[in-house]
DNA sequence: AACGATACTGGTAACGTTTCCGGAACTTGC
DNA sequence: GCAAGTTCCGGAAACGTTACCAGTATCGTT
């Protein structure tokens, strides 16, 4: 009697003769006249292979430049090797320093990276779920964005995932479900105007993105009126200019020269980040005045080139390293179930450039 | 008599309990008592299907919230969605505006996007193939890197690919066989150098990466001898400050200066990169000498921050987002074998800023 | 000498899709 | 009214791997 699984084997082999080419784990099983299973064994490293197999498969693999196919893998194991990481603003160079060691980290613990650019306006944790589902990621980085999210929103995301430059500062979220790394915003924006202060200044602008998008800029803006207050100088509205933007030079530049045409009565400004400062500098040297003779100016960020621009930046500079190493660390932690949620907050550190200047009465 | 068929049957029932949560395939086809094959069909936009059955089936989709999964699919099929970016220096501003662009239009055409760091001592092209074997990349975009290679190392890639910043001019390849997008660097050196000695400059130092890497850093400083000769001009190699690196800019700042101890009768420098302008001009002035008073600076590429510094920088505009688009549409036209293999060039464009003045004699 | 433990290996279901093949129902043409 | 298309759908192999289970050989123990 004909069974089916006959049937079946009849079919296997005839269709064999036709994939010669492609060197699968099959290939090499044959190669060296061992089963499947063992190659398979060999080559995840598990314990029950003897010496001489283990040699002889690796030798047949070696000659028959097999590679094993990622996606077959990842199909019986149910997962992936990716992590994601969503990001609003890829060009931001504080972004791109911190992709660039994030990548290596990631890269060196085996597992790939998928690049996922995010406009401002999308909600980055709607398109995680998404792409997790699709795609059988195994974690996701976001970089930038807002952080007002609510439990619920938050459970969307079923897999291990960190928040950069985030802080839950709204404090809707415990401390035991998110990761988180960032440095303390408010901190830094206080430090930076009691810079400002220190030297004689009391008339200060903030060049911001905005007042009140559950971002980073919510927080400085916070730690700007924070510092006024302790020194009691009191808060004008007519000295904040929101840019609507990091990156988009000419917005900055635009807002800056706005704010000059409102009320030029400040002595300084204290911008948000390095790239706000470069534009402001240029804003005001356009209409006449001189950073840091008519005008002191304290950023947050650090960025390299701030250290090589004419007048250097006086700046608050984030560990970007330090950052990007926490980050892939926290997360290949959670993926690894080694580690559980966290939450990194890192000290900025002021670096004094020539953008400043004693206020002389 | 017991069949193998019947025992098969039998454990995928006792399974089919325990994993009721997962919706697959199998889940929609039940729910909407139809085969797995109607329902893949529908998935995929095949014809043979009825009206009727497509909205039930789309209807069951929606409702069991079904996601197909990429690596089964990629399995069966042989292949993946995603497009492999290899990118030598991921934080130099220049490619991370490109890296912006490309990423949306990957993404928009329905693929993924996987990011790659190397050092710049890798071999680009290894490391590709390695990558298409291992994970079933359906494409490859290079990004930087030296372009030198023979027809037998660029085989070793299998799938399509595009060369960003690489030019062909040390001709060992046929048109046919490989893609690229980039500017005439050779053009454009020549061009900066021009428009210098047309302000009366004749000492002209040069700031560049490498001399003869096989890279654009070798194009640019050929341009620039070309020029030299064209206006009878010798060739002095004590102009000539290599930095060895195109971003960090400690370095390159450090070769301004040993530049300057050299030989300090040059008037104007061409800087092969915006960011090399920058950090020549911080070295300039901490030596005592201001841009563009003594000495003038051109350079090549066209940032945006370069309008926004003090002085704003002379310099030839690469014309990113169409390049960006280029590389994209160029790779995915070969994907989808709607192109074949070609080489685009682009002009740049100067853009004059505050960083030149006519040398007065 | 018999037995259980140990060390290793082979066979094969299963992962979730797609695709091919064949068959049923329904038209169409003569 | 019957052959020949058409249109649509179901069944099941196949993709390449892992993981589980069962089996064999080797060895030490009583």
């Amino acid at each position: 009697m004909i069974c089916l699984s006959d049937i079946r084997r009849f079919l296997e082999n005839s269709k064999r003769n036709t994939k010669i080419n492609m060197t699968n784990i099959k290939v090499v099983a044959r190669h060296c006249g061992v089963a499947v299973s063992t190659v398979s064994r060999v080559l995840n490293n598990h314990p029950d292979v003897s010496e001489d197999t283990r040699e002889k498969v690796l030798r047949a693999v070696a000659e028959l430049h097999y590679i094993p196919n990622t996606s077959a893998r990842n199909l019986v194991r149910t997962t992936s090797d990716t992590i994601a990481l969503l990001v609003k603003g890829v060009n931001n160079p504080f972004f791109s320093k911190l992709i660039k060691i994030i990548e290596r980290e990631i890269t060196q613990s085996g597992y790939t990276l998928e690049l996922h650019q995010m406009d401002t306006s999308e909600d980055e944790l709607r398109v995680g779920a998404q792409l997790t589902n699709e795609r059988k990621l195994i974690g996701i980085l976001f970089l930038g964005g807002r952080f007002n999210y609510s439990p619920e929103e938050l459970s969307l995301i079923k897999v291990p995932s960190v928040f950069c430059t985030y802080t839950n500062s709204f404090g809707t979220l415990g401390a035991d479900c998110y990761s988180s790394v960032a440095i303390d915003d408010k901190n830094a924006a206080r430090f930076a105007v009691d810079t400002l202060v220190s030297l004689g200044h009391r008339r200060i602008a903030i060049l911001t993105d905005n007042q009140d998008d559950h971002s980073i800029s919510e927080l400085r803006f916070q730690g700007y009126q924070d510092a006024l207050k302790s020194h009691n100088i009191p808060y004008d509205p007519s000295l904040v200019a929101c840019t609507g933007t990091f990156s988009d030079m000419r917005a900055i530049y635009r807002a800056t020269s706005e704010l000059m045409e409102r009320d030029n009565s400040f002595t300084a400004i204290f911008a948000i980040a390095d790239l706000m400062a470069v534009a402001a500098i240029k804003a005001l040297s356009d209409h006449g005045r001189r950073v840091p003779e008519d005008c002191s100016i304290v950023a947050i960020d650090g960025l390299e080139i701030s250290e090589y621009l004419l007048p250097t930046l006086t700046t608050l500079v984030q560990p970007v390293e330090d950052m990007g190493l926490a980050c892939a660390k926290i997360l290949i932690e959670l993926i690894e179930s080694r580690g559980t949620h966290r939450q990194v907050t890192f000290q900025t550190l002021l670096r004094e450039g020539g953008s400043v200047r004693r206020l002389n009465t």
